[in-house]
DNA sequence: GGCGAGCTTAGAATCATTCTCAGCTTGACG
DNA sequence: CGTCAAGCTGAGAATGATTCTAAGCTCGCC
């Protein structure tokens, strides 16, 4: 690992950046936490399921427990960290981006990607129901490939 | 059941309705599909599990499997006659309305409502990548209720 | 009224996910 | 630095939805 040389510490440290963000979200830094963390954060926006991750940790090296993957997937979704995402049933997927956008989902690979939240324009929504607050919007544009 | 009293034989004779349906879409009308069919489209636009629609046909007296129940709502779904709708992974809901609509999903009670298509408006829909062929435009508004 | 393709079904199998709970870590504190 | 309780981990069992299997019915047709 680099030694700290600047104070840019956030982009010279990426290891920092996963404690951070456990510890603003309240986690316990655990080795297999900060382990998946990095795997998470530190390669750009992911949509990964939670089988794909633990064999992903597997091999780097990482000793983790399936049981462990799927609990600090949902402690990382419960906290902000991730986002639950929702296509298939039977599978799902956590998407590292946290703000609103859609997906395009190819059905054939089970593959997930991004539209940026201004490429596509919801208006005119409905109010919900007797006042009742809504807590998401997911738009999910099926392509058959 | 009513006699055939008139030529408006669509609305006088739901049965023959379900029949109808079963023949346009190249399924043998069986004993079990029929009855399913009833339930399914004789009582308005449903949100139905498998699970539900197969405790409800034994309420009703019909004899037939969950297995079955699953094959009938994935055959229905192939032809066209229901619509097949992921809003929690681990749990298929299926829609008698087939026509381009969103949903309301509310998260406690799993319960789902339709949206009119003509209530929500995307506009700006971004062309998939490299020509693929959209499949559908899936928008869930979920509620925290 | 007989046949073969298509259906149905009970129960086993599968798959993703969750639970259990005994044992290990971690951070706090002295 | 040792100690400790709260928090975390993991192996394996349990769960729940769904699918598969393969054996026996049914439907529509001749």
């Amino acid at each position: 690992m680099d030694k700290i040389l600047t104070g840019n510490w956030k982009s010279m440290r990426p290891y920092a950046s996963a404690l951070d963000r456990l510890r603003n979200a309240g986690l316990r830094p655990t080795r297999q936490r900060l382990a998946l963390a990095k795997l998470l954060f530190e390669n750009g926006d992911r949509h990964i399921t939670a089988e794909d991750l633990h064999s992903e940790a597997r091999n780097a090296g990482v000793s983790v427990s399936l049981a462990t993957v799927y609990n600090t997937l949902h402690q990382f979704t419960q906290t902000g960290l991730l986002r639950e995402v929702v296509v298939e049933s039977g599978r799902a997927y956590f998407d590292t981006n946290t703000t609103q956008h859609s997906h395009f989902f190819f059905e054939k690979s089970g593959r997930l990607i991004d539209i940026p939240a201004d490429a596509i324009e919801i208006s005119q929504l409905p109010s919900a129901p007797n006042g009742a607050e809504i807590s998401g919007i997911d738009v999910t544009v099926r392509i058959d490939a």
